[in-house]
DNA sequence: AGCCAGGACGGAT
DNA sequence: ATCCGTCCTGGC
């Protein structure tokens, strides 16, 4: 068993948003099943979260809400880590927090304002009012979420995704808590097919060893993938073996954060079939066709809002909080 | 015992 | 281009 790395309090960083803010399910989405990569206190307010700086500066950050501390939209964040940073690495860090959770774009504007007459997401927008569409992974780790939750059911996917981070991740503590830290392509191109397999990653093992061979240290898979158009970057992560249009769109989406979009897969298109429809059954097209029909462009807005909505108002959606259930 | 789950591949049409 | 059997595994 690896050791676990300590990570000292380094700093307190302000981050601003833009208004309105909803600090927790922007950072917490009650739709995503949990890892030990992060966590939100219901008590406390506080949301954990780790992340790699480089190589072998690890990261772990504790976030409250800014308007809770000083009155104003955004974050509170301390940063621990197992090594000092410099200037330009916290310069680094803030970019990746403010990106990945959409801090500065006016949500007003670009979604509220566009679907004030539509009834059917006032509710929502209401719950979960100034929420932001965020994703903290890396593309790397966005490739292996979505292998993990192919052709399974969620509960799977979450026994996998804790076989990887326990056997690759790097284990740390701060703030008297533990986490992981998400393992490298370096990792996993250290171990095997045949090791993957052992841990019940099924056919999937192969697959990640793929993924992994295209993120190796100096390949900047991730640096040309940013210079292309959505197409060009779509068709080159579908030459991975085990990337199919799935993976490259929600690996895609959730990195660039379009909002205009909506990537329907067996799970999503049943809860959008009875959301508008009132049965879970109606064909794609059908699905699709009045999705774009209603809402056009800002249809990945609203699709983020109506199911994160739905997981608030029927928390026995999250079979993970109960004994059993699906 | 068989089917399916928050897909993708490879080969046959 | 679309269709279909197959793939690991575990839960029902």
């Amino acid at each position: 068993m690896k050791k676990i790395r300590t990570l000292t309090k380094r700093c307190k960083i302000i981050l601003e948003a833009t208004s309105p803010f909803n600090f927790k399910y922007t950072v917490y989405k009650p739709s995503h099943f949990p890892t030990r990569l992060e966590e939100f206190n219901e008590n406390s307010g506080v949301f954990y979260r780790t992340f790699r700086l480089s190589q072998e500066k690890l990261i772990g950050l504790k976030m409250t809400d800014l308007q809770k501390a000083r009155g104003r939209d955004g974050i509170l964040m301390e940063v621990y880590s197992n090594r000092s940073l410099t200037e330009k690495e916290l310069g680094r860090l803030k970019e990746h927090v403010s990106y990945s959770y959409s801090l500065t774009e006016n949500i007003n504007d670009d979604f509220y304002d566009q679907v004030k007459g539509d009834k059917s997401l006032q509710g929502p927008i209401r719950t979960l009012l100034g929420m932001r569409n965020s994703c903290f992974e890396t593309l790397y780790e966005i490739l292996n979420i979505s292998s993990i939750l192919q052709n399974t059911t969620v509960r799977r996917s979450e026994q996998m995704m804790n076989a990887m981070l326990s056997n690759f991740g790097e284990r740390v503590t701060y703030d008297g808590r533990c986490f992981y830290i998400f393992y490298t392509p370096e990792d996993i191109l250290r171990s095997s097919e045949q090791r993957l397999r052992e841990l019940k990653l099924g056919y999937r093992a192969k697959f990640l060893i793929e993924i992994a061979k295209h993120f190796s240290p100096n390949s900047y898979f991730e640096e040309r993938l940013r210079e292309m158009s959505f197409e060009e970057a779509k068709t080159k992560l579908m030459k991975i073996k085990g990337v199919g249009p799935y993976s490259a769109n929600l690996a895609l989406f959730a990195y660039l954060k379009h909002s205009n979009f909506i990537n329907f897969d067996v799970w999503n298109r049943k809860i959008f079939s009875d959301f508008l429809f009132g049965i879970e059954s109606r064909p794609l097209e059908e699905i699709s066709y009045e999705c774009e029909k209603r809402w056009g462009n800002y249809k990945g807005y609203a699709a983020l809002y109506i199911i994160e909505n739905l997981f608030v108002k029927r928390p026995e959606l999250q079979y993970w909080k109960k004994k059993d259930g699906n």
